[in-house]
DNA sequence: CGTACTTTTGAATCGCATCAAATCTGGTGG
DNA sequence: CCACCAGATTTGATGCGATTCAAAAGTACG
């Protein structure tokens, strides 16, 4: 694949500078694999291109904790202006990732207004997906969390799920068994449309 | 209070390049004041000076849920680049707000990189400070919500709350019953000494 | 074809939400 | 200055829903 094509695939890069290109690298990842932990120092900055990279913490009682899901884009923004990470990096799937240096991606960021226009718009869409999370998980039941997902990821009533129910059960902050029992509930009661990894809430209003 | 005073409270301020200041608007603010409703066009940014300003959605039961509490600085940063507001702006408390309009808020961040390089900086705080709000909000249990509360919005394991326990309780995602229930459970336990308004987690390790 | 992981269901338990009601508190106005 | 009021704090009782532990069945992948 090459770098129109990337571009093509992904509009972001497209305002990536001239002289930034210089120092990408284009790099394969293997599911499981850990590209970065916590304390590491902060030394590139990543964009995947395909597979799935997670940025994830763990609790006290070792269960991981998803912080971001990123299958095309970049991935932990905001590790750009501090030393070292706050959270482990790791490879969900095999795919590859082009990656830059900080220190160069700084500076393009400051000498290159419109790059930098873009990286700050970038963060705004990151901060209200955040917003919307933490909103999901202030619910308090299976079934709310759901629905919100659904209308806040979905387009039209309708998601389409890129990961497996498992790791949406912890993107949710529920067991795995609480999010198929609410499925099944939901589905049962008309209110849900499943068909294997594509849902669909069916709004009583268009009854 | 004048420009100087303000900028040396909120040095976020100081930031500001001086075109910009021409615009800035002073305003009062009172209890339960709404200042901008989810849908209205964006046509300023706030920065408070005192009192606090929370950005709030409501979930289907009608309950509040708080997605931003600021008592000092930028409120809604994220409404920069949308046409109309995702969440209710409202004032918990009175006080004072100092409000830029957007459209030459955007022009100054065009046209000086140094206040757009603190705009990225404050923007990638936020997605660190929502990123540990999601991780907190995963947890399952009261206590694990608290301590990792103390852990990270307090210093040396004490944090001084700046809010009422009612409120703390939506910000931790749990009934304000559930809190108070926790909070005298972990005192009775010995794991947290609590005055009033300051929390201390007692470290096992400590002792 | 075996192995690791996801999906699914079951049963028991526990913690939180919910509803209720009694203080306590800070602030307001008479 | 005191009575009053709204909201916060606190405690109690109850029920539900999610967690937890367990295990079976299904599925993808090498």
């Amino acid at each position: 694949m090459d770098r129109k094509s990337l571009i093509d695939s992904q509009p972001i890069l497209a305002s990536v500078p001239e002289p930034l290109w210089k120092f990408a690298e284009r790099r394969k990842i293997e599911a499981g694999e850990t590209l970065f932990r916590i304390d590491d120092p902060v030394q590139c900055m990543l964009i995947v291109i395909s597979g799935e990279v997670r940025l994830i913490r763990r609790d006290r009682n070792g269960r991981e904790i998803i912080l971001q899901r990123v299958r095309k884009g970049f991935v932990a923004e905001a590790s750009l202006d501090v030393k070292t990470y706050l959270c482990d990096v790791v490879a969900a799937e095999q795919g590859e990732v082009l990656s830059f240096p900080v220190r160069e991606f700084r500076a393009s960021l400051c000498d290159d207004s419109k790059f930098q226009s873009y990286w700050m718009k970038h963060l705004e869409q990151e901060v209200r997906r955040l917003r919307a999370q933490c909103e999901r998980l202030s619910l308090h039941s299976a079934a709310d969390r759901i629905f919100h997902y659904i209308e806040s990821e979905g387009v039209d009533g309708v998601v389409m799920l890129d990961q497996t129910r498992k790791t949406w059960a912890a993107e949710l902050g529920l067991t795995h068994e609480a999010l198929y029992r609410a499925l099944n509930k939901l589905k049962a009661e008309g209110l849900l449309d499943i068909n294997d990894k594509q849902i669909k809430a069916i709004s009583l209003r268009n009854v």
